[in-house]
DNA sequence: CGTGCTGTTGAGGACGATCAATGACGGTGG
DNA sequence: CCACCGTCATTGATCGTCCTCAACAGCACG
């Protein structure tokens, strides 16, 4: 199910992209231009996946994804979530080419928008901005990941707390629900789902969740010291120096 | 203590580049010009420090470095080692020109190599197959870090051997002599000093590792198999596509 | 009204941390 | 040459976190 879109770029893409210094209209309707929409994807199939080459980039317009890895003991691996606006398999694409390591698949239902790899890359070489955004968001990435190694280590209550610490940010809200399940953090998290229930009680307790059964944060300040959070890892939007990305070819 | 060096770039760092896709001898050299050496740092001193803005990147000439995080328990966690060749602190000399996060520790005496970074911005304008290097040493290292992600839910031994792997591939030998202390590996994979000691003596029950006080491996086959290492994730060199960098102002 | 997914609860056990002490080795100074 | 010291390696004992297995409850779906 595909469409061109003549509208601008979809929704919270046009804001990712200009968070990440595509300010010019002529940019940001370069990019809208190349894309296509993709939508009625049902939760749990996989959006970009190790089909082998990536022909394409891929920008999720709706609902949630996330980056995962199947292990060999079949556990899933969550290495990051998606929310509208992310680029999905960001580093591969623009990387490898071949997407041999990620697997994106969708949490609830998703619309995507897809952009032709050659294309983007012609457009690139008059839009420049749009190159480097690119590469920022890939670096802001890495950045959650190396994060991730950090928090990894900490006990799974904190580990717990900093996962949804991040969502919030990435979400741009304070308080209010965190559109996953137990499981998906448990897998995030590395921990198994009985003991992810275990720790989403004490949060209870502590009066930061909702007594509801959805993942709903009433008490930002306090979640906030309890994983010990500094959302600066997340803020390397303002921070990429003045290079640029361009083709040589 | 520091001085020019009129040569062409020092041993390891010139392959490296090479490795990377900077073959002009130009290139090479005008790299290699803005260089300037730095000997005699010692065992636990910083080389690339917490303390504030980044200057100058950083080439580690001969020792053995580690890319380490202080955490408030006192605890140190290193998130990869460094090897003559290797950037420095490159993920934050690159992209946020702070280094909150980065702090590079001598594990053994060194030397280092550094330059300008106004200065070396400059030369890539002229020289855009030293950024794309630059770019592509900094990918690698970020998918070093997302292979840690997934090792690190696995047990200890496979974790210690999967190190081990790493680093005999990153000091391309087979086998050999690992210029690490237990300790180093401890911090490296998440354990307390005395459970890694215990590793270390099944891996050598194993036959993998010699019974010296050191660490030598000595069954590289037996050992990739314990870690099911793919040391697929360290090979992105040859896969960067046609971008390039630039700088635009 | 089943069927399936998510959430919840209990009991037992494994992996790895911590504490504490000792051994091995290399360097330094007397 | 030997005594001393610091670092690294080793060992034993205890304890805590978190996993596993197993069963059941709530809710949404057809």
């Amino acid at each position: 199910m595909r469409q061109h879109v003549a509208m601008g770029v979809v929704g919270r893409v046009g804001q990712r992209l200009r968070t990440l210094g595509v300010t010019a209209s002529a940019d940001l309707e370069a990019f809208s231009k190349l894309m296509k929409v993709r939508v009625g994807i049902d939760r749990g199939q996989t959006i970009v996946g190790r089909t082998g080459l990536v022909k394409h980039f891929t920008v999720l317009l709706d609902g949630v994804a996330c980056f995962s890895m199947q292990h060999s003991d079949g556990g899933r691996q969550i290495h990051a979530f998606h929310y509208p606006g992310d680029f999905l398999g960001l580093h591969d694409s623009l990387f490898t080419r071949s997407a041999e390591f990620s697997d994106v698949q969708a949490l609830t239902s998703c619309s995507v928008g897809t952009i032709d790899r050659d294309e983007l890359e012609q457009e690139i070489q008059h839009h420049p901005a749009l190159g480097r955004a690119l590469w920022q968001a890939a670096m802001t990435e890495a950045s959650i990941f190396r994060q991730r190694l950090v928090v990894a280590r900490r006990p799974a209550l904190q580990r717990v707390a900093h996962l949804l610490c991040e969502q919030l940010v990435r979400l741009g809200i304070d308080e209010g629900v965190i559109p996953l399940s137990q499981i998906d953090i448990a897998d995030a998290g590395g921990l198994s789902v009985v003991h992810a229930n275990r720790i989403f009680q004490e949060l209870r307790q502590f009066g930061v969740l909702s007594k509801q059964r959805l993942i709903e944060v009433v008490d930002k300040e306090r979640l906030w010291e309890l994983a010990a959070f500094d959302g600066r890892y997340l803020d390397l939007c303002a921070s990429l120096s003045r290079w640029n990305l361009c083709i040589d070819d």
